[in-house]
DNA sequence: CGCAGTTCACCGGGTTCA
DNA sequence: TGAACCCGGTGAACTGCG
């Protein structure tokens, strides 16, 4: 730099200094500010190297009592026209940079100097944003922040800075648009064409040593038991501290870093898995204790949760262990893992994909695995689970991804053991049921459960015990005799002794059922047009809150109208499933053949013999 | 080595040789097994360096009929117990092994010789295979291709190999998916555009000679003037002067270099994000809060961009189609590499969103990758075939079991601990929030949050003091037991008195969500199949206007129509940024993944019970 | 009162068109 | 895509009759 360049009044450069111009002795008075010589540091080779007290740039910087933080005196900020001159001898990595400020009225002379380290690219070593020389050095061990500038020392050893950038990210899901500048993989990348179950996990992803690198990374390996894309904990910030036993070390098997490291995993990438850790060990995720069926679908998991979090006693999708990552359409039992949304409340009003099968308990085989060849060739599984869902008369919507069904195949009906008697049903294996349950014949073919001390049944009104009533019907009596005989009323006779009447019985609300299971219940003597009228107030066609008899059955205003509506149009439906529709409150707008044929069945008509039906009980 | 550490009657270390002990002349007869030294390979600063035949190393290795190949001829398998001797200086990359077999009885006498090659950390550059050593060695800082075996004396002074073996194979261009993790090379390093395996590894990007600051961009120079990850350049030289202060930088007190840097961008990298940034913008953020859906996307310039092209305004590729797309990540059509420039195919025409290959079938395994051959051009593929099984909506996760989308394209969205009631909200940890607020059950599985004062909620009326309100679904009741109880209303009370009625409620929309952190909320008595018909008109899904309920849930017109033309064509989507887009009037456009994943959440039904769910309130 | 018939707001489905 | 519109089914509420 020549004396020429620097026309400011209180240039701090030497020259300036020297013949008295700058700060070189005491200030009587502020300074005014003071425009300044623009040298760029580093960009012409400043060849003159001299100490120059160090609050030439920080007490200056320093100054007017809003102190620069460290982060905030770089080059960058220096350069912005703040910087009066620099020197530094050509790749050096210590030099001086001056910057000028006008002095504060109390600015007390320099008291300290020192060096400005600078990079040999001229950039303060304090200035930790971008910098490639840790790609550019390959510097693959790096622990530290991307775009970090990495110190000389730098080395294996460094720790890894806590601090990644990327974790702002944290609610982004893989191939989050703004990849860390560390990341190595293309985005969205996926696992190579012939990925099969047998796939190696792929090498090492470089990416990994991206440890803060959030939630789940496109090609999770076949032992990641996590869900995909699982949320990092709800406070997990940048700031979270390593969890201490990463659970993802278990995984020993597979030689490398593995490539999906749990979001929270703090430790260093490559890190040596436990020595303890055997191929027998369990895929250990873990999910939190608390996780169920009630859990809601893809929460978070719990700010407790940690390595030391226990995982939980069987999940059921743990057991495909043949299949890589995630498999596109779990169970639909599983409570765990991916995305499941199985609502709560399941119920017969449940939003279609609801439904878990009766039979389905902890003792069900979970998820069973599919056969390692299982193509979807493969023939179908003879008794799906999800054929339980018989509520759905048509392909039902989400069938198990294990089902090898036909895509709308009939689901067939389970038949129940319920034996008929009249009026009383005993229920003896269903604990939750009141031993004594009402048997109403609702019309000259249907029959309605309830508890004995109920006669009235509203939708407010539970029915027994706070379950819905249950509405039987189109269920054949005959098949009583293949069923084991309860006890009850009739126990000790057998089916010898049923009356030979038929009554159509149904079991329509599968979620009620088991509660019926090995129930014994009796009806006899009603004739073929009689019926109750202590019936409760249900719809004999669709299980809705009743008002009483229409058309000769006890119906829903709404099956009411349909019926008057249908027989005024002489109207003719087709059914567009299967004709075996199950109506319920929910879906009997879906299919009006099989509403109309329920309503005939249960004995509705046009030309009502209300007086004569009702003459009939009322004698 | 000393002569006293060798034992062995017919080990051929130099001293053994020298005094007759070892093969130094004609064997008469084959040696017997021989116990061998054990010194260690460069473990120890051996100092003679001895031509010895060849096939002390290689002879022996190879006798007896069963030869070995070049990778078992590896420092792993000879230190298992065949070393006898080694020499090599320090540090030299020149030694000799000598390994001890037993000789065959015709074993010939040695007829060649030579150096065996070692690397200065011992290892035989021969051996280039797996091992898991390293991993369990705690190797980190292992600079050889990935499973090798790990000399003892590997450290981490090991400098990097220098040989990257990945570019003998790569075929692609630039950041290729499937780079080898022992890639040292620049990530992103891009390959000249006739890339094939023929072509030699560019060792020193040419532009990297121009550049003497290191930056964000892996090695781009500041004064570069392509896009990034641009293939080398064309009228791009060191002349090119940088561009002056970036504006943005005036904005800036912490350097950053967010990763999303718009390709345009012709500033300096780890320039900071424009308006929105500020002193209070925490350090190392990466998105600007304003990106959005409607953030045009992150496109390449084209091929003939040069220093002097003006950075495009409108991205050209935005004018061939008619939807905005994901920004950062390209069109979702885009069949090209990533940071490709945009193809002339793209057209309006184009589908939107689609993402699976045709050859994509129930037969296509799960996970499985877009074929290599997928091009430009190749046709997306109808919806998703899973779609066109069901009748009834479902929610994603549940999806046909042969859809071959990831699992989870959709993010899994934090739940915050909210604890609903009847009514009213109470947010006590969330400033921002009135003391009191509306709690609108806008369908069965979503409510809406406003303020106390609100009883219409439309777009303008910000709602709660100039926030929208909040809709949030699918969030299940019982998961509150876990959560804190947070006062209110019913503060004090705790979970136990919460009603036992189950109200499913999601936080969907993560950037309201946090104002509701902690937030009290407290609902009851509406059953699960209730919902407010006085819920504000304001659509469930996008916020807009809207003009009742349509199939379970209140929306607008549009998303009404949206979601029955997405039931109709059994639309399958995929959000092309991140899928967990926050539907709102004027982006509800712009990512139809979301919005039918929005749609669903409120729970939307194609075969919903308005009517009966209007009963259950009318009642 | 019980029940058939009527009413009509509401909603699903479809169409048009800018 | 969505506003506007139409059409038809639906069912809660109502009316009227016995
Ligand atoms: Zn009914
Ligand atoms: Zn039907
Ligand atoms: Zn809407
Ligand atoms: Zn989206």
């Amino acid at each position: 730099m020549q004396r020429s360049e620097c026309a400011a009044r209180h240039c701090l450069c030497p020259p300036c200094a020297a013949d008295g111009r700058g700060l070189s002795g005491p200030e009587t008075e502020p300074p005014p500010a003071v425009s300044v010589c623009t040298a760029q540091v580093g960009a012409a080779g400043l060849s003159d190297v001299a100490e120059l007290p160090w609050d030439c740039v920080w007490t200056r910087l320093h100054g007017y009592g809003k102190p620069l933080t460290l982060d905030e005196l770089d080059v960058g900020n220096v350069l912005l026209g703040m910087i009066s001159w620099a020197l530094a001898p050509p790749g050096a990595r210590w030099g001086f940079i001056s910057c000028s400020f006008p002095l504060p009225p109390s600015a007390s002379q320099p008291q300290h100097s020192g060096l400005l380290p600078l990079t040999d690219t001229g950039r303060s070593p304090a200035h930790t944003t971008s910098c490639d020389s840790r790609i550019e050095q390959g510097h693959s061990n790096c622990r530290h922040a991307p775009n970090y500038t990495l110190p000389v020392t730098h080395t294996a050893d460094t720790p890894p800075i806590t601090h990644c950038p990327s974790l702002t990210l944290q609610t982004r899901p893989q191939s989050h648009p703004a990849r860390p500048s560390h990341c190595r993989h293309t985005p969205n990348h996926t696992l190579p064409v012939p990925h099969t179950a047998d796939t190696p996990p792929i090498t090492p992803c470089p990416s990994l040593t991206l440890q803060t690198h959030p939630q789940s990374h496109p090609a999770r390996p076949s032992h990641c038991r996590h869900a995909p894309n699982h949320t990092l904990p709800v406070p997990h910030t940048a700031d979270t501290p390593p969890i201490a036993p990463c659970p993802s070390l278990t995984l020993q098997t597979r030689p490398q870093s593995h490539p999906a490291r749990p979001s929270h995993c703090r430790h260093t990438p490559n890190h040596t898995l436990p020595v303890t850790h055997t191929a027998d060990t369990p895929p250990n995720h873990t999910l939190p204790v608390t996780r169920s069926a009630d859990t809601p679908p893809n929460r978070t998991l719990p700010v407790t949760h940690t390595a030391d979090t226990p995982p939980i006693t069987p999940c059921p999708s743990l057991t495909l262990q043949t299949r890589p990552q995630s498999h596109p359409a779990r169970h639909s039992l599983c409570r765990h893992a991916p995305n499941h949304t199985l609502p709560v409340t399941h119920s017969a009003d449940a939003p279609p994909n609801h439904t878990l099968p009766v039979t389905h308990s902890a003792d069900t085989p979970p998820n069973h695995t599919l056969p390692v060849t299982h193509t979807a060739d493969t023939p179908p599984i003879t008794p799906c689970l999800s054929l339980t869902l018989q509520t759905r008369p048509q392909s039902h919507p989400a069938h198990h991804s294990h089902c090898r069904q036909a895509p709308k195949h009939t689901l067939p009906i389970p038949v129940h053991p319920v034996v008929a008697g009249r009026g009383w049903a005993g229920a003896h294996s269903a604990p939750r049921c009141t031993p004594n349950m009402c048997l109403f014949l609702v019309s000259n073919q249907a029959v309605v459960f309830g508890c004995g001390e109920c006669t009235e049944f509203s939708p407010a009104d539970k029915g027994c015990e706070g379950r819905e009533p249950v509405v039987l019907s189109g269920w054949t009596w005959n098949s009583v005799s293949s069923v084991g005989w309860r006890g009850g009323l009739n126990q000790g006779q057998g089916p010898a002794a049923l009356p030979q009447t038929t009554v159509k019985l149904t079991l329509t609300q599968c979620s009620l059922l088991h509660l019926m299971d090995g129930m014994a219940v009796s009806t006899s003597a009603l004739g073929p047009d009689e019926f109750d009228r202590n019936a409760p107030r249900i719809c004999g066609v669709c299980g809705d809150k009743a008002t009483g008899f229409h058309f000769n059955a006890m119906t829903c205003e709404g099956c009411k109208g349909f019926f008057r509506r249908s027989m005024k149009r002489k109207a003719s439906f087709t059914c567009p499933f299967n004709g075996s529709c199950t109506i319920t409150k929910d879906n009997r707008r879906h299919c009006q053949a099989c509403r109309l044929k329920r309503c005939v069945d249960i004995g509705m008509m046009k030309e009502c013999k209300s007086t004569d039906a009702r003459a009939a009980l009322h004698h």
